[in-house]
RNA sequence: GGCCCUAUCGACUAAUGGUUAGGUCACCACUCUUUCAAGGUGGUAGUAGGGGUUCGAAUCCCCUUAGGGUCACCA
């Protein structure tokens, strides 16, 4: 039987980084099989539905690299693929649950329930399928006038008296439960939809589903599944539940200790191959010898058993290490229209600068931050005129006598006659010599002239990135606007 | 609290009965150096605890401890 697994998401808002991963590894799965991928959307708590967010999850899947072959996006043979759409369905299987006595209806209040829960401490209370308002206590005929007069119901699952559960999780083995722990699970709600027990069996069974990977969250509500299957007599899926991602305190990954929205993560500036070869590796690894790996080769090596059994902490230092080796890896050719985008997007009117430019302002900056976007605040000299020097690192170099070089070296700027690095280190080191001076006697105060702070890439590479004329111009507004400024202020100073 | 799951350096993980317990990130030192990085070299650091089984246990079993998940007309 041909391999056909899914992704189920909530239209709840945007995708998580979790519900990221447990994507991709059913991606990893499908393609490896040569199975299908199938993109459903459950949005059977109309509560909780966020407007624009199915389109908001499909963009960021995109994003990852993530491709479908059958969604409500694109269709496919055992549609509708957005459960809203199949209610017909579900209340079809939740009635024939009843008439086959698995099921049974209810009709108790979302108040008279909370009543009674309100009298257990902490959650021993189990739906009392004998001593509440239900097809058993009320019988027969009375449910059945109820149910044409209109008054609102709920269907629960019947689950078995004293009996165990068992099913084998393809990352954890064999689990067994009790079905003494397991509640009478409503199963379709009094407005007419289903809760997720019962959609997500039918459509699972109904769209062929072969292998189940998702969270660990699910694996406690597993044993009513099972007994679902077992009642409509249908064949039980492979399961597999994936460990959580975690905080860095341990709990589940959530929105008080950090971003959990993938949207968050590309708005940052993260590539989605970096960011995907991150999430991929929490939680697995092909062999410990290597992390860079691309999507290809992440599908050609996944092993779903092979999956750890514990939860993994998201720790965005190693995120930014692995980023910054595929900014590093990426050719600046293709970087520098993406940064120039990113200056856009801050404001910054990437269009006035020329690609060849960027390109050079890529290879000058890459090894020195983390993503792509972060160059242009590490090294906002580049894109305009200093607008503030760094007082402290000005006090620490200056030298009355740095002025009288300064101006020389200047001079010596306008007329050399090639504009590289080479040339300018090897003059201005050769002027320096001849007057017993080191580099590092004045190359700290030009740093502060031309970029205003007192780091960035090498000061010769810098200078001959952006050119002789602006160059010139910074030094000669230093000298002459600048650093009286400076001077008064460190002599108010001392 | 019941049930279920889990437990290797600070983090991600490798080692599926026999290794001086390996790698990457982070951290520290040294090196390079025009700043900041990057690079190079080296280093600190781990099998939660206790019992078994075995010639031999990170690995199998049990107990303890710790952490997590879950117990809705949410998914």
């Amino acid at each position: 039987m041909s391999v056909r697994v899914r992704f189920a998401p909530s239209p709840t808002g945007f995708l998580h980084v979790g519900g990221l991963r447990t994507a991709l590894y059913n991606y990893f799965f499908a393609r490896q099989n040569n199975g299908k991928y199938v993109l459903r959307i459950e949005d059977t708590d109309r509560s909780r539905y966020v407007e624009g967010s199915v389109e908001n999850l499909i963009k960021s899947l995109t994003w990852a690299g993530i491709e479908f072959d059958e969604g409500p996006h694109i269709g496919g043979e055992f549609g509708p693929y957005i459960q809203s759409e199949r209610l017909e369905i579900y209340r079809y299987w939740a009635h024939h649950l009843v008439e086959i006595g698995c099921g049974f209806y209810a009709f108790d209040t979302s108040e008279e329930l909370e009543q009674a829960r309100s009298a257990y401490p902490h959650h021993e209370f189990k739906y009392e399928r004998y001593k509440m308002r239900n097809q058993f206590t009320l019988g027969e005929k009375e449910c059945k006038s109820l149910i044409e007069a209109g008054v609102p119901y709920v269907i629960r699952l019947k689950v078995p008296e004293n009996e165990e559960v068992r099913f084998v999780d393809i990352i954890r083995g064999e689990i067994v439960v009790n079905t003494k722990e397991v509640d009478d699970q409503i199963l379709l709600k009094s407005d007419g939809y289903p809760t997720y027990h019962l959609a997500n069996v039918v459509d699972d069974h109904l769209m062929k589903i072969t292998h189940i990977i998702r969270g660990e969250e699910w694996l406690p509500s597993v044993p009513k599944h099972i007994l679902l299957y077992k009642a409509f007599g249908w064949e039980i899926p492979r399961m597999a539940h994936l460990p959580l991602l975690l905080n860095k305190d341990k709990t589940k990954l959530s929105k008080r200790q950090g971003d959990v929205a993938v949207e968050d993560y590309i708005e940052k500036g993260y590539f989605p191959d970096a960011f995907v070869n991150f999430i991929a590796l929490l939680g697995w690894n092909p062999t410990s010898d290597r992390e860079i790996y691309a999507m290809e080769e992440l599908i050609e090596k996944f092993q779903l058993e092979k999956v750890n059994k514990s939860g993994a902490i998201f720790d965005v230092v190693k995120l930014d290490a692995i980023n910054a080796k595929y900014l590093y890896s990426k050719s600046p050719v293709d970087l520098a229209p993406q940064l120039r985008d990113w200056l856009t997007k801050r404001g910054k009117n990437g269009g006035k600068f020329s690609l060849a430019y960027l390109e050079k302002v890529v290879i000058l900056l890459r090894e020195r931050v983390k993503k792509l976007p972060d160059i242009i605040d590490f090294a906002p000299y580049m894109f305009e005129k200093p607008n503030s020097y760094d007082f402290d690192y000005f006090i620490k170099h200056w030298d009355d006598k740095v002025e009288v070089y300064l101006r020389e070296i200047l001079n010596f700027l306008k007329v050399i006659e090639d504009f590289n690095h080479h040339v300018l280190h090897e003059q201005i080191t050769c002027y320096l010599s001849e007057r017993q001076l080191k580099l590092k006697d004045i190359i700290h105060i030009l740093r502060l002239a031309i970029t205003g702070l007192s780091y960035g890439a090498g000061m010769f590479e810098t200078m001959e990135v952006l050119g002789r004329q602006e160059v010139v111009e910074r030094l000669e507004h230093f000298l002459e606007v600048v650093l009286p400024e400076l001077r008064t202020k460190s002599n108010e100073k001392f």
